[in-house]
DNA sequence: GGAAGCGCGCTTAGCAATAT
DNA sequence: ATATTGCTAAGCGCGCTTCC
């Protein structure tokens, strides 16, 4: 049955509307009996609540938004499940929402915000050197993944804002490491852009910062950084400086390459 | 042309009615 | 007397219709 209403339960129910919307919303004055024999049908009909004449009503709405900048990301596909089961564990609704390579991913967060009542805001991908001003401007609370913010201290100023995020410098340095201890002398890198202060260069930093602590000296030729005119991180910005590095016939026996 | 009213689907509060 | 259920109205944003 489409479009099944509140006032359809209500009258395969033969009760109130008033009853149907306490069961459902688990209000205490209903019997239990009653409450069990509304759920069956609602269950039974396959009905879903209309979420927009809820939200239209309710103050607020229980909806988190996962805003995904790079949705053909295979890193982020497999995370989707885990935010999925974590939002819903703790009773909020989940709504994916996702957005171009090329767009403005806090244009399109204070856009979404606008439409939809919305209890926050999960950034996976993107967020690379917006500044804090932007991100006040959205006015849910807000929690960065997967890539840290230009300022650390933004979370302190801005209790609304969170970050969840890997170490890159650390973790660079470990993956480094393991070329060092593996006897590879001449390793290279390719890094982010030129001008990144964001993941590249802490990745570049925690690589320096590996072949220093296993005596190997830096050689600014052997960093590969991503072209200007292809998309960053991309496979065909990957593919590309890592040819020119093959090709510049310096020597070396490791490739550490940012995703 | 502009203001007012209505309907959409739902929640919620407050009170009345009915059943146990 | 108490528990349960029903009824009604308000209100949310927006588009549409009706009326002056």
């Amino acid at each position: 049955m489409a479009g099944l209403t509140i006032k359809d339960i209500a009258r395969i129910c033969g009760v109130s509307i008033s009853t149907v919307s306490r069961a459902i919303n688990n209000d205490p004055g209903i019997n239990a009996r009653t409450r069990e024999r509304v759920l069956q049908v609602v269950k039974e009909f396959n009905y879903i609540p209309n979420n927009s004449a809820r939200n239209l009503k309710m103050a607020e709405s229980n909806t988190i938004v996962l805003l995904v900048k790079g949705i053909n990301n295979p890193f982020f596909q497999s995370m989707f499940p885990y935010f999925q089961e974590g939002l819903e564990k703790e009773g909020y609704q989940y709504l994916l929402h996702t957005i171009d390579e090329d767009a403005d991913e806090a244009y399109a967060a204070e856009e979404i915000t606008k439409e939809k009542r919305l209890k926050g805001i999960i950034f996976l991908g993107g967020i690379l050197d917006y500044p804090e001003v932007v991100l006040e401007n959205i006015q849910v609370p807000v929690v960065l993944c997967s890539v840290a913010v230009v300022s650390p201290d933004l979370g302190k100023a801005e209790p609304r804002i969170s970050m969840v995020s890997i170490d890159d410098e650390a973790e660079a340095y470990k993956a480094v490491s393991c070329f060092c201890r593996k006897g590879h002398r001449r390793i290279a890198i390719i890094a982010g852009r030129k001008r990144d202060y964001t993941v590249g260069s802490r990745r570049l930093a925690g690589y320096k910062r590996a072949l220093q602590d296993h005596g190997i000296s830096f050689d600014p030729g052997l960093v590969g950084y991503q072209k200007e005119e292809l998309p960053e991180y991309s496979e065909a910005n990957g593919y590309a400086t890592a040819m020119e590095l093959l090709k510049s016939g310096r020597n070396f026996t490791a490739f550490f390459v940012i995703s």
